[in-house]
DNA sequence: GCCGCGTTGTTCCAATGTAGCATCCATGAC
DNA sequence: GTCATGGATGCTACATTGGAACAACGCGGC
């Protein structure tokens, strides 16, 4: 390896080399550093942002390259598709180690989450609220649906640009 | 116009017409005819698709032409658009005709609504549930978040294939 | 060594969406 | 009726996002 990274990055990568190595997947040089690449990253940052990246020092990298990277990266919890905007940010709930309980047979490695997606500075806020994910399991329930994966996300105004611009 | 169009697509078609007149916009032949695909429609449909249906009757059609249709019958709350399926579906809680309370300045004339998008029979069931759509205006609340469009899908499978499908 | 399989390289292509500008047409003012 | 206006549509080209198929590499165990 030998990329340069922030602490935070650093962080954040090591505990994803502890979820592969808990799951028998390999975190191989190209997949970590463009995990690096998403976790430095301000705002959601598209398929196409990073490959160009990324190329900045894996110079033959190509549209499968970065797919198939995202795709294991998607797969092994370790980063989130944000579907209104065709863009990808890193999984922070690592944050609070707490792991998820993993029935066999459910296709959903990752857990549920949902985000705030801020319209004016682009960034967004991942939250993983109980309460919601509980309300949308009832709903669905009533409804006679079983549940998979779920996409919960809202574009709005943060408060820090709320507070900030008038 | 003189399409031929099934009695439930009338009455679909019948109510957009309501709403257009209230809203003081024009539903043209053009986006009658795309409505009436949309409902006409067991399963959400992509816009190249629609665009190919489309052109049986209206032989110049090209992209834009699809998709400026879409935007207007988004604009206006006729139709939603499934992100995770890049497919649209047509808007049904007219069916009851409780109207929205439209304050100005409100950048988001649909109602909030969430989908349930079957991975088997590929139907989609609309729910517009109040519980579901509080449980995420409080937690964006919580977080200081100013609420605008939101997104909620959820992927599973639906009952009548549940107890079809073993 | 060398075999096997997961990973990566490489080319081509599919699907989705948009910019920009020309043209048409319904509507209202006169 | 005529004309001007602005919304709606026609049309060409292009941008963005994503994937199929197959070759080549490389690390593991044997």
């Amino acid at each position: 390896m030998g990329f340069e990274f922030a602490p935070r990055t650093l962080s954040l990568l090591s505990h994803a080399e502890t979820i592969c190595a808990g799951r028998g997947v390999r975190l191989t040089d190209l997949r970590r550093q463009v995990l690096g690449l998403i976790v430095q990253s301000e705002a959601p940052t598209g398929a196409y942002e990073l490959l160009d990246r990324l190329r900045a020092t894996r110079h033959n990298a190509a549209p499968p390259t970065i797919y198939r990277t995202l795709d294991f990266l998607l797969e092994n919890g370790l980063v989130h598709r944000l579907e209104r905007l065709a863009a990808f940010v890193p999984c922070i709930a690592h944050d609070h180690p707490r792991e998820q309980a993993h029935e066999p047979g459910c296709e959903n490695p990752g857990h549920a989450a949902q985000f705030l997606i801020c319209r004016r500075c682009k960034r967004v806020v991942e939250i993983a609220d109980p309460a919601l994910a509980d309300a949308l399991a009832e709903a669905a329930g009533r409804a006679g649906f079983t549940l998979g994966q779920t996409t919960i996300e809202a574009e709005g105004i943060c408060a820090a640009c709320d507070a900030a611009g008038k």
